[in-house]
DNA sequence: CTGAAGACCTGCCTGC
DNA sequence: TGCAGGCAGGTCTTCA
């Protein structure tokens, strides 16, 4: 399901419902997804008061603060993997299709977490020293923060042989920009998706940088894409997927020449592109 | 170090 | 209708 723009969306949806729902139970339906599942019970009583996003990392702090006294807060990331879903039901609402996890909370709702394809996985951590955990210790910066800029992305071109779309999907060099939006934003910077990174001028990556951010901010600012089985959290789809230029689009023509789009694999993925409009 | 390929797992669509 | 094959948004590991 998610690139970022998609874990933007069901943060924000999560975060409207969830916080200061405190815990009543924890149940894991399977010891693992990707990775073993946590041991989720120092979360029992404990309130949400923030849920923050890093990469397409969700982030849900807890306060620590219980009945049974004080404890150290904690922290739980979630990585949705491809198929990841959360949803935010009554407690009586029966487990739907590979439903994993669900957490019950003091106001009679609770949140279910599905995935088809198990992706996914959990971490429980310390909420002062998240960060230097492996999963976020080497990620590179946000796209939609002003650290990624034309230096940050020059930097990481130099020399560099790697077709320019695998290296700005590589989440060392920015993070969050996935298979859908690395084509996107290809298109509207005019850059060829197999062109070697380090044989772009810096004008075109200033460029490229440009189109990374405004098709993400537009993408969340649609509620996420609808490929697929991408819904929110209410259930209601996304809509990104009527403004594709060239995702999923083999063979049609190109919103702004006479070509045709073209599908050709890269590291094991489709990438689409105009032939004409991008070099 | 770099870059490519395979691995994880299930569902859905296409074509025979 | 049934079934094989290809494909899917992400990351991590392995190999040359």
């Amino acid at each position: 399901m998610p690139e970022l723009p998609e874990v933007e969306v069901v943060r924000t949806g999560l975060a409207s419902l969830l916080l200061g729902r405190k815990v009543q139970s924890v149940t894991a339906f399977r010891a693992d997804l990707r990775y073993p599942l946590p041991d989720f019970s120092p979360l029992f009583e404990q309130k949400i008061h923030a849920i923050r996003r890093r990469s397409k990392y969700l982030l849900f702090d807890f306060t620590g603060d219980t009945e049974r006294g004080e404890f150290e807060a904690q922290t739980l990331v979630w990585h949705l993997g491809m198929t990841g879903q959360f949803h935010v039901l009554p407690k009586a609402t029966s487990a739907g299709a590979h439903e994993h996890v669900r957490f019950d909370f003091d106001d009679g709702s609770s949140l279910r977490y599905r995935d088809a394809r198990r992706f996914g996985y959990a971490g429980l951590m310390a909420t002062n020293d998240w960060e230097k955990h492996a999963w976020f210790k080497r990620l590179g910066p946000e796209p939609l923060f002003d650290e990624f800029d034309v230096a940050c992305l020059l930097a990481h071109c130099h020399g560099r042989k790697a077709p320019i779309k695998t290296l700005i999907m590589d989440a060392h060099v920015v993070v969050g920009v996935g298979n859908i939006y690395a084509a996107e934003s290809l298109f509207l910077a005019g850059i060829h998706p197999a062109r070697a990174a380090g044989r772009i001028s810096k004008q075109r990556l200033q460029a490229l940088v440009d189109a990374i951010k405004v098709t993400l901010a537009a993408a969340i600012q649609a509620g996420g894409s609808s490929i697929s089985d991408f819904v929110q959290v209410d259930g209601k789809p996304g809509y990104f997927a009527h403004n594709f230029h060239v995702y999923g689009r083999e063979g049609e023509d190109c919103t702004h020449c006479d070509a045709k789009i073209r599908r050709i694999i890269q590291a094991g993925r489709s990438s689409f592109y105009c032939p004409m409009c991008q070099h």
